[in-house]
RNA sequence: GCCCCUGUAGCAUAAUGGACAAUGCGACGGACUUCUAAUCCGAAGAGUGCAAGUUCGAAUCUUGCCAGGGGCACCA
């Protein structure tokens, strides 16, 4: 925003260094920490150190030779227009901007670019993020929604950031799990589906569990329970050697459960605000799958080493490594069917081919980063050049106290049953403290906070560290949390509201011609860092970027709320200028939870 | 055996190689007839698993240990 001064200062240094025959490094700018003002500041140290290196006359310390230069060039520099003074400091010269000029630069920004304040240009490049790949017939639980929730808000922020984005999910629908279910329900439980899409979820759940205790080896068996077992085992088994033969019979009793499933997952995206582009299903990818072999061999990248081995791809091999890297990856079966390596690699073949991706970034947990290099590297041996532009998202795994969840052993948190009590506890809470909700919102506004806080709470940990789900942090509604946030909205709302909102739309330039406290220029910085904070987030792959700014842009509103009156202002000019602060806070936190995928109420 | 991730105040987390390691929870002391406190203000609390090294400067980079987790040919 102070481009052009920074320019000026800059040049204003190299022409000095030149006339005084010292040779400076390159110029790295940031902003000043621990500033009750702000501004930019650059340092010397890089260029004493090479002095230093090179031999040359003085022999004084790096860090006091630093500050010598900083003094210099601070007093070449002079006064700049838009500069209100510059300080040289432990080495570093600190330029603090003119603060009513950059107060107005900001605001005005804010106010006429709206929901596309931080906006980046558009980009020449399709991104695909592939998330949310739950198992159809077990149950969509809390783990699930940390990887929904983290491929959302990166879909979101790649794409604000200027990126054509499709958004894609991968449902695993087919295996022996897959089987175990269908055929538990087929045996024991046919007809007895109870209504209702998420009680039918938690329904799966139970008879999937009871159904692999059923299969699971016991101690002390009795002959004949272990001969129950076993036919039982067989049965499952033939009903998945029946599924693959196509057999009509299965696949009615298939497609009718994992309907269930998917309704369940569709009303679960709905909740998240979660519009996916394209439904990759396992069971699809795994007939694309077989043909992508025999291109393989054919070009000499798999060795076939059927029928007493399977197709491999010795990776390591073929990219010429002589150490133990990415090793051997199994791509078929000896007996000809597919894996998760076939179906993945089919997939990107789609991606690539079909709908034309130049970067695809999957949002998978870390268990699997061998199984995703390997994967990458097979592509580029393929020759897709956008091999190098894949991207294994991985993340820490959501564990329970007691240990890690089991949808085999039915030891799991689902996501609605804690979406449920979020909404509860929202509710007993607006009860007890908000008194402007009005009765017909209540039960909206209470999801909205309560998944606020859920929300939050997965992101802002960074991904590649484990969760350990306690549903008292994730449903907190103090501290750094979603809803003290949202407050921060709802706050920001409550005093436009009360204001002549006319007033604020008549002026379209902010005058900040009196003195701002420390709270006003803290706000004013936060809100000028949103752009930046946009671009790292989504260069980075990192929603935790946008989380903990979000987080420091509404403290900084909350501490400003409680310090500056702004209907009560002083004076007609001041209490505009800061209707327009506060419009603009409102504005650049809105943008900041909608890239959270949190929504912004006006009331709570 | 090889590879990857993690180790920061009591707990949970943060920190483009840079200025005094930053927040929240908990515990402590204050502030609600106010733009209604899901908030704010104040004070306490660690020198970043250990040991070397690189650097003017290291929580961050390198190496070696220690601890926890994960992965390594026909599971996904």
């Amino acid at each position: 925003m102070f481009q052009r001064e920074q320019q000026l200062i800059e040049e204003k240094i190299q022409a000095f260094c030149q006339a005084n025959d010292i040779e400076l490094a390159e110029l790295k700018w940031q902003s000043i920490p621990f500033s009750g003002e702000w501004g930019i500041s650059t340092s010397f140290f890089q260029t004493a150190a090479n002095e230093a290196r090179a031999g040359k006359g003085n022999k004084v310390p790096v860090p006091q030779r630093a500050q010598q230069i900083a003094e210099q060039v601070k007093a070449e520099i002079g006064s700049v227009p838009g500069i209100s003074h510059t300080e040289a400091v432990k080495g570093y010269l600190n330029l603090y901007f003119t603060t009513s000029e950059y107060a107005r630069r900001v605001i005005d920004e804010v106010l006429t670019s709206r929901a596309d304040f931080g906006r980046g240009a558009p980009k020449d490049e399709r991104v695909m993020v592939e998330f949310a790949q739950p198992n159809t017939h077990h149950s969509f639980h809390i783990g699930h929604a940390r990887n929904t929730i983290l491929g959302e808000v990166l879909a979101r922020l790649v794409e604000f950031a200027g990126f054509e984005t499709i958004r894609a999910t991968y449902p695993g629908d087919m295996g022996l799990s897959v089987m175990t279910a269908v055929w538990a329900y087929d045996k024991f439980y046919k007809g007895q589906e109870p209504d209702g899409v998420h009680e039918r979820g938690r329904w799966q759940v139970k008879i999937y569990a009871e159904a692999t205790a059923k299969l699971e080896p016991k101690e002390n068996e009795t002959p004949e329970e272990i001969v129950q077992r076993e036919s039982y085992d067989a049965e499952r088994r033939e009903m998945l050697r029946m599924w693959e033969a196509d057999d009509p019979y299965v696949h009615e009793m298939w497609l009718l459960t994992r309907e269930w499933s998917l309704n369940e997952f569709r009303d679960i995206l709905r909740l998240l605000d979660v519009k996916m582009d394209v439904w990759f299903f396992e069971s699809e990818a795994n007939k694309l799958g077989k043909e992508i072999v025999d291109e393989l061999i054919a070009k000499g990248i798999a060795d076939d080493e059927r029928p007493e081995g399977p197709v491999i791809v010795k990776i390591d091999e073929k990219l010429g490594l002589t150490k133990e890297r990415y090793r051997t990856m199994v791509i078929l079966r000896s007996d000809g069917t597919s894996l998760y390596s076939t179906k993945d690699l089919a997939l990107a073949k789609q991606k690539f081919e079909q709908y034309h991706v130049d970067r695809s970034i999957y949002v998978v947990d870390f268990r699997q980063s061998l199984h995703f290099q390997q994967v990458f590297k097979i592509l580029e041996l393929w020759g897709f050049p956008q091999a190098s532009k894949c991207y294994h998202l991985s993340y820490g795994y959501v564990t329970l106290p007691e240990g890690a969840m089991s949808s085999r052993k039915g030891r799991v948190i689902l996501f609605k049953d804690v979406y449920d009590e979020a909404v509860k506890r929202v509710l007993a809470l607006e009860t007890e403290r908000s008194g402007n909700v009005p009765e017909n919102e209540r039960a909206q506004i209470a999801e909205q906070i309560g998944l606020g806080a859920l929300v939050y709470s997965m992101l802002a940990v960074d991904n590649n560290k484990d969760i350990v789900f306690d549903i008292n942090e994730a449903l907190s509604f103090d501290g750094r949390t979603g809803p003290y946030i949202q407050n921060a909205h709802v706050r920001a709302n409550s005093i436009l509201k009360k204001a002549d909102v006319r007033t604020l739309e008549r002026s379209n330039i902010s005058t900040f011609n009196f003195e701002l406290s420390k709270h006003e220029i803290e706000l004013i910085e936060q809100i000028s860092r949103f752009p930046n904070a946009v671009q790292q987030a989504a260069n980075e792959y990192r929603p935790l970027v946008m989380a903990a700014y979000a987080y420091d842009l509404a403290n900084a509103f909350h501490s400003f709320y409680h310090a500056v009156p702004v209907l009560q202002s002083e004076s007609e000019e001041v209490r505009n200028a800061r209707l327009r602060l506060v419009a603009a806070a409102k504005q650049t936190l809105a943008n900041s939870l909608h890239l959270l995928d949190i929504q912004a109420p006006e009331v709570m």
